[in-house]
DNA sequence: ATGGATGCAAAGTGTTTGCAGCCAG
DNA sequence: CTGGCTGCAAACACTTTGCATCCAT
């Protein structure tokens, strides 16, 4: 928690109580959250936080490289503290927002940089299909059928 | 022309004037509109056409698969005829989508599918950066300080 | 003939903004 | 002290929906 705000300071924001809990609930997370859910988690906590705190220091966060906006067609964003960006994958059947940790991208983008005279800042990956947990379930309904 | 509407009628759409002229206007295009900028490319040539059609036509055609919304992190989506699946570039200096055809896609996907235990149906990739013309821009505006 | 498509207006949803009061630095 | 942050409500922008009419098949 600590070392949470030494990240926020680092990047000159100022270190509010809202913008610790909000910051700390997209770090501890693996869900990839959206501003909704972030929100919905800290009513208990910080009975007055309002959706709009939450809107603004997301925003906040994404222009420090703090936090990254994910756009996977849904009808809302979604949210995931950068530690490094990576690819991610969606399942179409559960919903699962899933990190991708792999080098093969740094070739992809290379062949890519080489091949068109596109100067690549950054990039965003999404991959659609089926989680491997569904894919056993899909399974399992198979034999017992 | 003919054959527009032949593909549609191939995946069971009623052909209607108003379908014809949307999916020609992101047929012939590559310059990735809106919902919106379709329904003003229109409006001349179709003054009854209204906004929610555009919506609905470009949401059939999505669901069989002639039509693919990108997702860019922009207010609004932005919609390609789908030919073939591929990945796009978005400059953030002149803010133009760019096409890009390339093979190594396939290579990262065969990694990533091995890699992972995730059954990929489909994918959505973004590189941002900036293109080659503002580039050259920028190069020239650097000679000229 | 008839089921799906159109088009208008109204509603909906996620997100942003204005502004007064507040608090971290 | 002071500029930035909070929180409320109102405003926004894009998209969807309801429904009567229309038209492609």
């Amino acid at each position: 928690m600590e070392q949470l705000a030494e990240i926020l300071k680092a990047k000159k924001l100022k270190v509010t109580p809202q913008r610790l809990a909000i910051y700390k609930v997209l770090y501890e997370t693996s869900s990839h959250p959206t501003a909704e859910d972030i929100y919905t988690a800290l009513r208990q906590s910080h009975p007055t936080m309002s959706l709009a705190t939450v809107y603004k220091t997301l925003d906040a966060l994404k222009k420090s490289d703090l936090a990254t906006e994910l756009n996977i067609g849904d009808d809302s964003s979604r949210y995931d503290a950068t530690i490094k960006s990576h690819p991610h994958m969606i399942c179409l059947n559960c919903g699962k927002v899933i990190d991708l940790h792999t080098d093969s991208l740094k070739d992809f983008k290379e062949n890519v940089q080489k091949e068109t005279d596109f100067d690549i800042v950054s990039e965003k990956v999404y991959f659609y299909g089926t989680c491997k947990e569904c894919k056993s379930k899909k399974e399992q309904n198979k034999i017992n059928d």
